[in-house]
Order: C-alpha cells, then structure tokens, then sequence
RNA sequence: CGGGGAGUACCUCAGUUGGUAGAGGCGUAGCUUUGGGAGCUACGAGUCGUGGGUUCGAGUCCCAUCUCCCCGACCA
C-alpha cells in the first residue's frame, strides 16, 4: 500500500487504464487503427456519467441536442483560411466509396464548426432566429502524429456545443459562460480543480478570436488541457455566409462559439486521482458505488451471509446507490478486495457471520488511511439506515479527493521570478505549475518553450492564478502586467 | 520523420558459448479453501513478427523488412 505521492508519466498509466480501455498493447482486437480507441463496458460508464452531468448542465442553460454528419466535403474546410491551416495536416480523407472514387472526397470530421456552419446559413435569417444553441455529442477522428493512451488517441469521443448569436458581447457572454460551466463540473463532480484562463494567440483554436481553457493538474506536475470554449467572432460566419437580418432590418454576419471536452475528461480524472493500487474513482463517477464482498467458513454460513448480503444490496440499490454483491465461488476475499479497488471502486463492504451476528458491516474506503497495524483502517457501522450512513461517506470521499487534488496543485504551484529558477523547475521531465511574467510576444514563448519545454497553458481569468501586478518577463526582463501560467503539457 | 527500446502461449516475460520450446499468471475440471492477492493435480494452447542467408543443426549469428512502445516535432 504505497503513501508517498506518485509521479507516473502518461505511459506508465496502463495499469490504471486496464479496466478502462482497450489500446495499443492492451488491445484486445488485432487490427485496432494505431491510435485508436477501444473503451471497455468500466470505462464507457465513466463517460456516460459525464455525459448525463454535462447535457443537464446544456440543457439548463438553454441548449439542444442535434446530430450533424461525420464526413464532411473537403472544401467546406478550406472555406476558413486559419481553419484549414489549423486543421488539413491531421485530416482523414475519404476518398472512394460504393466501388467508385468519389467526385469531391470527404474528410472524417476533425470538428464540426464547417459542416454546422453550413447548416446554420440555411437554418438562420432573422434575429429572431438567435440565439441559437446546439449542441453535439459524437465522435471525431484527428490523424495526429503522435497519440496517447486516452489524452490524445486519433478517434475520440466529445461534444461540441455550437451557437449563433446576434452581437459579439452575447457571444463572448457565451463563450464565458460554458468556459465555467466546464470549470464547475470539473469541481463538483471530477473533484478536480481546474484554472480557467485565456490561451495565447499561438495556442488558440484555428478559427477563433479567443480560445478559454480550464488546466488541470496532473499527478506528475503536468498539465492537461480539460475543457476549451471559443469565441469564433464573425469568421465562420463570413465563411459559410451565415447572415441575419437584425431588427434594423440590415443583414449582418452572425457571431459564433464553439465549446467542447472529450473522453479525455477520463484520462483526465484517472490521473488525478489514482495511486498505485489502481482506478480511485470520484464517486460521483463511480460507475460502481459500493461493492459487498461477502465472507464465511462453512456452508451454512455461506447462505445465511450470502442471503444478508442481496438484501442489504437491494435496500442500498433503493436508496440509489448502484451496488454489486460479489458472489463470485472459489475467490478469496482478499483477491476480491484488490480486484475491485483496482476498479476504483469508493466503497467496499465486508460481511461475514461476526457481522451479522452483530447486526453491523465492515467498511472499506478506496482511500482509506493505513492504521497502526500497517492494514488500511475500516469503519463498522448498522444495518440500520446504511443508505443514509453510505450515502455521507460518498459525499466526503468526494470532498476527501478535491480537497487532495486542491493541495496538491497548491502545493505544486509556484510563483517564480527568475530564469534559472524558472528553468530548474524544468529540468529533466519535471514540470509544475509556474506562475511568472511574460513579455506578450509569441517570439519570447517560443522560445521558452524551445529551451524548457514549459508553455504558456493561459493567461488566468475569473480570479483564478495570482491578481494582476507589473513586472518583468522572465525571459526578456521586458515590462508585464500579469503573471501567466507555464507548464509542461500532455 | 529523427533518436532510443521491443517483437517467443490469451497476458507478463525467461531462454547461457547455436543442440528436443520454457516459467509464472490465465482459462477449464476436480479436491481443498474463504476477515487483505490460497494450495495441489490434470488439461489448454506458440508457423519464436516476416522473408532470405550462414550451418549437420538457428529463438540464438548475418542481411533485409514489417509492426509496436518510448522521447521529440504536431495537437483536445
């Protein structure tokens, strides 16, 4: 049971991931497109709790749904000069089908703003028409040159909001609104803070005039980019001709957002949270809530524990918690126990004949401290009301795991004011979340990148990172008005 | 594409100066077990990535080639 902290790089992450997903060398499948991703029944429910969250939170702030198609002709990408150039070096390219090659090939949907901006044009006229706020759940596909387990894999799942508005300040309103959306579910529901923040010019999504970003902190000082919302002006506007007439009665561009996360989010809380024993789940994710593992010596011991555990699963399954009793014959507990820790499961019960005889249960959380013995500690609490008593113990465990990843960002996050601090922090494959001042010049973040590999993850927003104060690049000792977050990335 | 590493059973891998293809895990069956990864027995499976070469004989040596992983460039 280790308690020092762990510092796992991205690859090292396949043991957490086993559960999760199937790829690379954990494909199951010959064949699997190099990059590609297979996620396993355990980790397809991690995403559709995300999902369920996010598309409540859409919905609440006045978002439909809507499906768009996968492949989308080749020059409708070409229509957005910084798009294009953006996006044509990682694009899959359709190029025969039904036996023939095609007149236009199609390319594999990178991200859709083209296709929906195509359907916007026909779908709007009027300013009455405005806003309009779709959103999308599919999946992408992005040739990259280089793919990761879960954080970068060529085909992944997402959802991408898209929304045409009637002035730029409703669409800036927009573009911030979903920027928080995205922070606060990662909060309450990932139990994973994140900084919100603006991405430099050179880190901006190709299209947009203002790209927000929430960071998150990885256990290994990395950052990961979890969630990003544009503010796309008028340029996919003028490129698909999306026009309105405003109540003026004069045609005008409309002005758009874009906004999306991924099943990177999964990659995204695995990594916050798990140690070496495997997944630790937040139990808001938690596809499993409470796994029974039952105990006995002899025969009729086995059904009367047996009998005890499906009824306390079915009285826990009434108070809403998702329960699995494990009945499994000729498994020891102890391989039970290591078998669904490993799955991140937050809570376990043990019940066995001292238990019932007392009318109790043994508790184990996923993150419980090592006692005096060198055994992890356990709680036994009543039968009674155990709905109740479990469901407050998933609420701190869920408070337990933010407030561990908050102090360990705080802890791993620093302001520094010189170059060869700045760089020592660096060295090697360190990393941390550095706050210090930059000049504003792409040249000069560029070339701290060339020589750290640290970039500029966002200039913070929404009072996150330190308050605004004047000082001096810490490269080029030139004049700044704000500290700005540098770290390695994922 | 540059620099490293690796391809042997479903998985993780061992395989010595070239000489019968191996271990552990896993799965199935049986017995025995069950409060922190049990044990025994039997059974299960591999064109040693691929193609060529050297040799009486190649997993091992040589040449070629393919694939995967890692670091970098690219990126949610």
């Amino acid at each position: 049971m280790a308690q020092h902290p762990i510092t796992p790089r991205a690859t090292d992450y396949a043991q957490w991931y086993q559960d999760v997903i199937a790829h690379g060398q954990l494909a199951e499948a010959a064949g699997v497109v190099k990059g590609c991703m297979v996620i396993k029944p355990h980790g397809w429910a991690i995403w559709e709790k995300i999902q369920a969250d996010l598309d409540r939170r859409f919905k609440e702030t006045g978002h439909k749904n809507a499906a768009f198609p996968m492949l989308i002709p080749q020059s409708f990408m070409t229509k957005e000069a910084e798009h294009v150039e953006g996006f044509a070096p990682e694009l899959a390219v359709v190029t025969h089908a039904g036996g023939k090659e095609l007149e236009e090939p199609y390319v594999i949907r990178p991200t859709s703003e083209t296709i929906i901006g195509h359907f916007f044009s026909k779908w709007i006229d009027s300013y009455r028409d405005l806003p309009l706020l779709i959103n999308q759940w599919a999946n992408v596909m992005r040739w990259e040159l280089r793919t990761r387990l879960f954080l970068r894999t060529s085909e992944f799942y997402w959802q991408e909001g898209h929304t045409a508005h009637a002035t730029m300040a409703e669409a800036q309103e927009e573009t911030e609104k979903m920027h928080n959306v995205y922070a606060d579910f990662c909060r309450e529901i990932m139990a994973m803070p994140v900084i919100r923040g603006i991405k430099t010019a050179n880190e901006r999504f190709a299209g947009a005039i203002e790209t927000r970003t929430i960071e998150a902190y990885m256990q290994d000082g990395k950052a990961l980019q979890a969630g990003t919302s544009h503010n796309l002006g008028q340029n996919f506007g003028k490129a698909f001709d999306v026009m309105f007439q405003n109540e003026s009665g004069e045609r005008e561009y409309v002005w758009q957002t874009s906004w999306g996360v991924s099943t990177r989010l999964i990659g995204a809380v695995i990594m916050s949270h798990s140690d070496d024993e495997g997944l630790v789940l937040p139990p808001k994710l938690a596809p499993i809530h409470v796994v029974i593992v039952p105990i006995w010596r002899k025969e009729p011991e086995r059904d009367a524990v047996l009998e005890a555990g499906r009824r306390i699963a079915a009285e826990l399954r009434e108070d809403g918690l998702t329960v699995e009793l494990d009945d499994r014959e000729g498994m020891k507990p102890g391989a039970k126990y290591y078998d669904w820790e490993r799955k991140g499961v937050p809570v376990r019960i043990e019940l066995g004949p001292r238990d019932i005889a007392s009318n109790t249960v043994m508790i184990k959380r996923r993150i419980a401290e090592i006692g005096e013995n060198g055994r992890p500690i356990k709680e036994t609490l009543p039968m009674a009301d155990l709905g109740i008593a479990i469901g407050q113990i998933l609420d701190e465990i869920q408070n337990e795991l933010l407030a561990r990843a908050e102090a360990r960002l705080a802890e791993n996050t620093v302001p520094v004011d010189t170059w060869d601090d700045f760089t020592a922090i660096f060295e090697g494959g360190d990393s941390k979340f550095v706050y210090a001042h930059w000049d504003g010049t792409e040249a000069t973040e560029l070339a701290i990148k060339a020589e750290t590999k640290a970039t500029i993850r966002c200039i913070p927003t929404d009072g996150d990172g330190p308050a605004p104060e004047a000082g001096k690049c810490i490269k080029t000792g030139a004049p700044s008005t704000q500290r700005v977050l540098f770290a390695k990335n994922y």
